[in-house]
DNA sequence: CAAGCTGATGAGCGCTCGTTAGTTTGACCG
DNA sequence: CGGTCAAACTAACGAGCGCTCATCAGCTTG
C-alpha cells in the first residue's frame, strides 16, 4: 500500500461530495485533493480531467435511471401498476443516490458536446417512457389527465426533487419515501 | 443619451439571463459585458459586484414569493381553497419568472453570510406557511396525506420545476399551467 | 464656448484555476 | 539488500477570473 492509497473510485466519489455541495464550477480540484489528504497534480494519476469526472458521474447516472426503468417495467401490467413501479423505482433511486441527482440536475448543461447532447437523449427517452405509460392509462380509461405530457413532467420532477431534501437520518426510509411518492404519483394522474 | 445606455436594470437583467443559462460560478462578467456590448469594467459603474447582481436576484424573488403567498391567502377560506390559490400563485410565479427561480434554486447557496442565511429564512417561512395550510386541511378531514411536510415539501418542488420546462412559445399560458398545477397539489393532498 | 459631470475605456493588479513536467519517495520482489 | 515501478511530490505554466484606477470622450449647463 502506497502512502496516499488513492485509487480512481475514491478519487469519483469525492468528487461526487463536493459537485453535488458547491456544483461543478463552484468545485476546484484543490478542494477534491484537500479532502484526500493530498496535493492536487496527485487526482491526475487516477483521473482524466475535471471534465471527465462530471462526464463518469453522468454517465453512469443516466445509465442507471434507464436501466431502472425497464428491469421493473412489465408490459403485461396494468397502467396503473407500471406507473407505481415506474415512479417507486425512479423516487427510490433519488433517495440512495441523492449526491448523483443533485449533479446530473445542475451539471449536465456543463458538459460539452456531443456528450451534452447523448446525456439529455437518455433523459428524453425516460421522459417520453413515462408519458407513453401515462397516455395508456388515459386510454384505457383508469387515469384522468388532460395532458399526459404535462404530467409527465411533474411526477418526474416530483421524484428529482426528493434528492433535494432526503436524508438517512431522518424519519422514513428510501423505501418509505418512494413508496409514499408513488401513491402521489398515481393521485396526480386521477388513478382510481 | 451616453453611448452605451447601460443602467442598473438592464445590467441586473442580463445576469439574470445567463445566470440562469450557465449557473453563477459558471457565468464570467465578461460575457455579461458582451450581450451588452460593453467593455467587463463599464459594469461596474452600474453594481456593486457579481455577488451584489446575485444577491439583488435572490433577495427580490423570495420577497416576491412571500409577497405572494400572504396577498392571496384568505383565513376565512377552507382550507382547499387556500391550499389552490397558495399553488396557484407560486406557480404562476415560476412560469412568468423562470430565469429567477433557476437562478434561486441553483445559486442561493453561492451566496455568502449573512445573506444566505436570510434567503433560506424565506425559504422555510414560504415552507412552513404551506404547510400549515395542508395540516389545518387534514385536521379538518378535507386532506388525506400521510405527512403535511412529506406533502408540502412535494408540492412546493412541483411548481419550483415548471420554471424548468415552462415556454411563453409552448401550447399552455402560464395560467393554464397554474390551474393544471394547483389541481395537482389538491389531488396530492387527497382533497375530494 | 468653456467648465463640469457622467460613464465607457485600456491597462493591469493579484489571485486562482486546470493542467503538465520532472523529481523524489516508498512499497514490493527477487 | 538493491532494483523496479507506481504514485505522490514540487514547481511552474498559461489562461482566465473579479476588480481597480487613471484617463478620456461626449453630453449638459451657465
Amino acid at each position: 500500500m502506497t502512502r496516499a492509497g488513492l485509487n480512481p473510485d475514491v478519487v469519483l466519489d469525492a468528487a461526487l461530495t463536493l459537485f453535488a455541495r458547491r456544483g461543478y464550477h463552484g468545485t476546484a480540484l484543490s478542494e477534491i485533493a484537500e479532502t484526500l489528504q493530498v496535493r492536487t497534480p496527485s487526482l491526475y494519476n487516477h483521473m482524466g480531467s475535471k471534465h471527465d469526472l462530471l462526464l463518469r458521474i453522468v454517465d453512469r447516472t443516466t445509465a442507471g435511471v434507464l436501466d431502472d426503468f425497464h428491469r421493473v417495467l412489465d408490459p403485461d401490467d396494468p397502467p396503473a401498476e407500471q406507473l407505481r413501479r415506474a415512479t417507486r423505482v425512479y423516487a427510490h433511486r433519488h433517495a440512495t443516490h441523492r449526491r448523483e441527482a443533485l449533479v446530473v440536475n445542475r451539471d449536465t448543461s456543463s458538459l460539452s458536446e456531443p456528450a451534452i447532447g447523448e446525456m439529455q437523449a437518455r433523459r428524453r427517452e425516460h421522459e417520453h417512457a413515462l408519458r407513453a405509460v401515462i397516455a395508456r392509462g388515459v386510454e384505457a380509461g383508469d387515469f384522468h389527465v388532460e395532458s399526459p405530457a404535462l404530467a409527465s413532467f411533474a411526477i418526474r420532477e416530483l421524484c428529482v426533487s426528493i434528492a433535494r431534501w432526503f436524508s438517512d437520518d431522518g424519519a422514513l426510509t428510501a423505501e418509505e419515501v418512494a413508496d409514499q411518492y408513488s401513491g402521489f404519483a398515481l393521485r396526480i394522474v386521477g388513478a382510481s
